[in-house]
DNA sequence: ACTAATTTGTTTTCCGCCCTTACGAACAGG
DNA sequence: CCTGTTCGTAAGGGCGGAAAACAAATTAGT
């Protein structure tokens, strides 16, 4: 009989002091973000850290400019009253980027996680040159970070997202089909001397939804731009696969002898709910703003429309409740462009989903997304400055 | 616009410097059980510590009787050698159980990962009070035990796998149709004071295959014994799900329109895949070795056997290929009762993963347990054992 | 108004743990 | 036999959090 431990089993890393510091670090950081202005005691207690130990932390941060100490606080009960400590408005910021097929988007978020600077300009970028493209989103950006610069905010990380697929060299777009590129290097944008990162529109939609909305920290995020993603956001991480490709819902199998789809298989979810086929079976031909006028004209209660959208969200439905099963999430949130759509989508995903799940999965948890199709672009300003929240130590105020 | 970090962002727990030297305990243990007998140095050069420092963690984990120091190990080299420090074979032990619809095992696994003691005993469990079945189970164990003392083995704690739902509360079974099981504390049976811990089958089964297997750390294992059950194993931990149903691989719609299955809902693999539906379809019984006829006569070329093996592997393939589109994992382990049945299975599901599996999932990543039946026991047993290992500061040599 | 009680934030002391450096031990090669 | 190399251990130092004590700021009670 064979025995032993498989090597694959090991994991982890030599905790050090130092270690032990920036996860304390972190924790503060991350305490204060999630749970508003605090005094030092209310994060002694929640951390579990003592209030010499949150105090010397404080101190640190503080003197990095990463938290801000307001005034008093009276707690209405006896005592002391804290003092408030809040993440800083005027600290580092981070430069979320986005290239769409019809547009391009920068944005500034600051350490507190609110939005300080958005802009999107329209642009067609369809089988656009990469280097024509990036460069007319420098321009953009450097505008974002002029505003940013006067309201004191410092961009200090910036993230793009990008409707296509991120391989494993950093900073690289491996293949965004409705862009037309194809590794394509994009940290060469990087002109502001920012650490850019890349990643996929549908990962960062379904971060920007973690971190602002109401929120699980297990839930599926589907986003239905051209294609179909969906993004598993799994203890508050998204989660990528062991190649990083996971979340092609667009291709999970609805009706095994379909209709052929691009991919070369037989009735994958795209070819029942996919912008194309919806728009198809509207009677509606793409364009710009086809969601928009197809949204108008299931308002004005054109049937095709309704049809469309009806068995859409039939398809969705069924391949969510799959999905479902497989993965038992606290939420599935409709975002991207689909949440426009979410009134006609709803009634067929809901009837699927109630159907086809176990375990009475609740209903209330299939949730539209409020940011609809600011997520991706949100995302990217949001996780841009979260590493700074999540590890303070890489933030040298001296730089 | 909204703003702020949603609660549900923070994680994370106060590094205290006990945590750290628990953490490095773990990793010593960790990275001997993984990369087999080494001396202080290589672990030393592999975790990252000083050498200073393992040697003061060995000396804790060898007087706690968990690590054992053998003879010098001439490296080759010049210089002095090291001495070998592997897991000890006679310190605490875990003691694996199994309840299943036609037997009851038992098996005790040491810190080396071997099992060295090994029991199984057939008995008709279906609809037979849960009391009389854990009184039998209790016996069983309890001569595992015995051989285990003998050994110079310690059983410390207890792992049990059912074939049904385990629930919020620990020890508890919430639902096993096939037993005919609903909300049976299992932890009564603790008559030998280990603590016991009860898990899914198809769990297990998963983290054995992790354990011995050659291992990738995220991988999807498929268990097929009276339901059809998956695990999901990411970053070498199963994936519960948000309310701990995540696996349901059974009820994931192949055909919405197909037959009706007994969750109501119409189509779900089960009906396709499922041991009743494949036994019917290829003109057996139901019986206690149902699978090992059946495995029988398709090798002796029974044309209704392999026609229904054929169509079983299909339906497992289209269901699989979305799950592989939706997760990415580096492997597809086909496991259980389903393992025997490799053979006649794999082209089916080979073929619909090929075409149905963006970025030419590579066919090689299909696998078959050579654990088979055996995977939930042996887990069980070596989940057991394996907490310690992971953190050997649970463990009192006074105890 | 004045005191007692309570909560906050800081200071001081202490302890644990890892790192650095140094040293004895054990082996191979010439 | 001597040298170079590697292994394990020992001593000293620094860092970081815990525990306890103290000062500050408010509320409650009389």
């Amino acid at each position: 009989m064979k025995h032993g431990w498989a090597a694959a089993a090991q994991s982890g890393r030599a905790a050090s002091q130092q270690g032990m510091r920036r996860q304390n670090l972190a924790l503060v950081m991350t305490t204060v973000a999630a749970h508003g202005p605090m005094s030092r005691a209310a994060v002694a207690e929640r951390t579990g850290l003592t209030r010499a130990a949150v105090s010397s932390l404080v101190d640190e941060l503080h003197s990095a400019g990463l938290l801000t100490e307001s005034g008093s606080v009276p707690s209405g009960r006896a005592g002391r009253p804290g003092r408030a400590l809040a993440l800083s408005e005027r600290g580092p910021a981070g430069l979320g980027l986005e290239v769409g097929v019809g547009h391009l988007g920068a944005c500034v978020v600051d350490l507190r996680g609110e939005v300080r600077v958005w802009l999107r300009v329209a642009a067609a970028n369809r089988n656009r040159r990469a280097e024509e493209v990036l460069a007319e989103l420098t321009a953009v950006s450097e505008r974002a970070v002029g505003e940013a610069r006067a309201s004191g905010l410092r961009p200090v990380a910036a993230v793009l997202a990008v409707p296509g697929l991120v391989g494993d060299a950093p900073g690289t777009v491996e293949r965004a089909p409705n862009l037309g590129w194809r590794d394509v290097a994009a940290s060469e944008l990087c002109a502001h001397g920012l650490p850019l990162e890349v990643d996929n529109e549908a990962n960062l939609g379904a971060l920007a939804e973690l971190w602002q909305g109401a929120g699980a920290c297990d839930f599926i995020h589907v986003s239905a731009a051209e294609g179909i993603g969906a993004a598993l956001v799994v203890g508050g991480r998204v989660f990528r696969g062991a190649r990083g490709f996971a979340g092609e819902l667009g291709h999970v199998p609805v009706r095994p002898d379909g209709p052929v789809c691009a991919c070369g298989a037989r009735g994958c979810l795209e070819q029942y709910a996919g912008e194309e086929a919806v728009l198809r079976q509207a009677g509606l031909g793409r364009g710009e703003d086809a969601v928009r006028r197809l949204a108008s004209r299931a308002r004005d209660g054109d049937r095709r429309a309704l049809g469309a959208l009806e068995r859409a969200g039939e398809a969705l439905g069924t391949t969510l409740a799959g999905a479902v099963n497989l993965v038992d999430p606290a939420a599935v949130v409709l975002g991207g462009a689909y949440a426009e759509l979410g009134d006609w989508l709803l009634p067929g995903m809901r009837r699927e989903l109630a159907t086809r799940t176990l375990r009475r999965w609740p209903p209330e948890a299939l949730l539209v997304s409020a940011l609809g199709r600011r997520g991706p672009l949100t995302g990217a300003g949001m996780a841009a400055i979260r590493r700074i929240i999540e590890d303070p130590a890489v933030w040298r105020p001296t730089d």
